[in-house]
DNA sequence: TCGAATCAATACACTTGTGTACTGATAAAC
DNA sequence: GTTTATCAGTACACAAGTGTATTGATTCGA
């Protein structure tokens, strides 16, 4: 008996927010899409499990979205911007000591926990994407590379050598990058902070940092 | 007009051994899923698209396998096989020289080129699929571990510290699987070895390495 | 050479997902 | 309070994928 109540069915198992407006905006349906990519991937980001996250039919979609590319396409933009937007947050130094910013740096690259954990599984989920779509792999080797510079510019406050600082930026980088998906316990980002931190406090004190390093463990 | 021609209608497209004998085993079946999986990842790796790759049509698959799930089964059976084997093959010191042996240890975790760039891809396919799967994910972290141990191993023998073994070994096998996909050139693996063994004779001469280590770049 | 076992093709029923056309309800603007 | 633009539901056609049952062809062994 489809009597027409306009509230959702059921209470909307995964909406977040109390879903006050029972309207949905375009915004609303990108939100619920990422979070369907955060827990199946992009093959699991089907409009219709996604429709029935947020408690409504497709029908509601095909007003938004032209089409599904449609919506993959939104998100990947909206991706984008955010990870710019972080990047210049990140890019000013904020503390006069190098140490300080490259533990910042870290935090915010290793942050597992809350919504970062989300970032994280989606940009894994985006890799696997890029790994069949050449734009998406051209814009991950682009976000790839300006992290990398950023890594780079806080290594050379810190060493006083360029030469180091990219070879350091790049092997911490990388394992950054490893460490998302490579790790027995996922949800140590505050150790592996420390872990890092610690290694480039042992590999600094013999090269003779300008600075002094943190001490380890 | 489909009279009965046993051969493949088309040249079978991405079959590399001449695919002798026109009937087919379990292996074959194997081999091509893997070769779809490492072109498409799992969820392009459908029993229709492998057959016609394999130039016949789904009867055959369903005689060799009960499942699609049965498939997936043995197809992961058969990577962990492998993966223990050359595991088993890697822990052996064939050389005197500590310095010689971590870099074929990175030469073999490294390899892009030929077959090994397809057990690359399909072992980024499948840490998409342990995100998903909670038996992939415990598999994977066992192989993690014990390749994670190996280099703990060979980086004992060279710098004669447990302590700082654990350490490099964590850094270095996070930045190995962090390269295999957060790379602008993904072909550039010796590079990359090179790369890494510089880090190394930087990191250990400041160490007083115990043994002497390559000249960097 | 003649079964019998093995491998492959075909046809069918079923499921899941997409997109379109149209109708229905509701919030805002007037 | 109507009207109208905005959002959501329903129904349909279509495509791709799965699994089963049955038939058809080959290869091998006796």
């Amino acid at each position: 008996m489809p009597e027409r109540t306009k509230n959702l069915k059921e209470p909307a198992r995964k909406s977040r927010k109390p879903l006050e407006s029972p309207r949905l905006t375009r915004d609303d349906w990108l939100d619920a899409a990422f979070l369907a990519v955060v827990e199946g991937g992009f093959d699991k980001a089907r409009v219709l499990t996604i429709a029935d996250a947020l408690g409504v039919t497709r029908g509601s979609f095909y007003w938004h979205f032209t089409d599904h590319a449609d919506l993959l396409a939104a998100l990947l933009a909206r991706w984008k911007e955010r990870e710019i937007e972080l990047d210049k947050s990140l890019r000013p130094d904020v503390s006069k000591d190098p140490v300080v910013e490259l533990e910042r740096l870290l935090e915010k690259a290793l942050a597992h926990a809350g919504t970062d954990l989300e970032n994280m599984r989606f940009e894994l989920a985006l890799r696997g994407l890029g790994r069949r779509d050449a734009d998406v792999a051209a814009m991950l080797v682009e976000v790839d590379r300006a992290r990398m510079r950023l890594f780079e510019y806080k290594f050379q406050r810190l060493t006083g050598s360029s030469q180091k600082a990219t070879e350091l930026a790049a092997l911490f980088y990388l394992a950054i990058v490893g460490s998302y998906q490579a790790l027995s316990r996922p949800s140590s980002s505050h150790e592996v902070k420390e872990f890092l931190m610690g290694v480039i406090a042992n590999y600094l004190i013999h090269q003779q940092a300008p600075v002094a390093a943190p001490k380890r463990r």
